[in-house]
DNA sequence: CCAAACAATATGATTTTTCATATAGTTTCG
DNA sequence: CGAAACTATATGAAAAATCATATTGTTTGG
């Protein structure tokens, strides 16, 4: 399929130049996801986080006192992960566990001071780092990148069904 | 940080009222990705196919003969990564490895029929899934979609490198 | 009230992924 | 030419993620 004519030697860095996956809307997500993402990421290891967990704790900064299954939906990853660093975090007293006194299946879990602290120090430095990324956007289709972004996701949560 | 007083219960599914979270950029990235990805990615695996696996081929059908290095930036793994997928890859039968004649540390990666005729059938369902994710957003901002993720990979490729 | 169905979280075993480093090949430059 | 620096790939050991399922708690219908 597709057997391209551009000799090998054509294309240099990442970039391709003709081809399918260059202009696939999934690459585009996933690489644009990786790429930007990649410096802030190296931040939070610098704090002691890994990744996940800086997630769960920006989560929990926004709303505290999440259950563990919607903290598994907001910070992208299964629920069975979600279990094991909730547990590595409460071990390091970032947040603590309480079961929810209305339904005893429930995990409710809540920062401490100090996970309160380290978000407090974090969740600016990503604020930072946002706004150099959309200073570098500015004027270019960039600018649309976030309202194009809700558009999909909200036209993602609303069928949750697609088949192609 | 950002007491919010929203209370616990007034945030359903997945989506977060008026938090950090929800208007971050690199939090929309990945949540896109993920949510946009997840049926594709289903369909993969019907094939057969692990995720990274689905790139590697995508990749070299639009290129083939790439290095294990250029394999690895454009399905987004890392090197030994790549190394080991490529080596199950090869034993399957869809790919195989040479060694680059002018200069022996590269190793060159090619289709084999098998793989090419794998391709053949996921790059078009590929196609298809993307072709319906883009009708979903007709209309929208979302139609801005893959001009400004060019725009923000383009940006990002040109600095390398960012500080916030 | 009890059994069945359901829901939230936890856990064991396996598979993936990563990290550091080893190995092999190439270029540079004295 | 030959050592040092560099580049590409491979590999071992460790950490992380996933899958299936167990456990615990709740709701529903008879």
């Amino acid at each position: 399929m597709t057997q391209q004519k551009t000799d090998a030697t054509a294309q240099k860095e990442t970039g391709q130049e003709g081809g399918f996956v260059s202009d696939y809307l999934l690459y585009l997500l996933a690489a644009a996801s990786d790429v930007a993402s990649a410096q802030f990421h190296a931040q939070v290891r610098k704090a002691g986080l890994r990744v996940p967990e800086w997630r769960v704790l920006a989560c929990l900064s926004d709303t505290d006192g999440a259950m563990i299954t919607q903290l598994a939906r907001r910070a992208l990853a299964e629920q069975s992960r979600l279990t094991r660093i909730i547990a590595q975090m409460e071990e390091r007293g970032l947040l603590l566990r309480r079961s929810d006194p209305a339904d005893g299946r429930r995990v409710r879990v809540y920062l401490t001071d100090a996970g309160r602290a380290l978000a407090a120090e974090l969740v600016p430095q990503a604020r930072r780092h946002e706004a150099a990324l959309m200073e570098m956007l500015k004027g270019n289709e960039g600018a649309q990148l976030k309202p194009a972004l809700k558009s999909l996701l909200a036209a993602l949560d609303d069928t949750g069904d697609l088949r192609g």
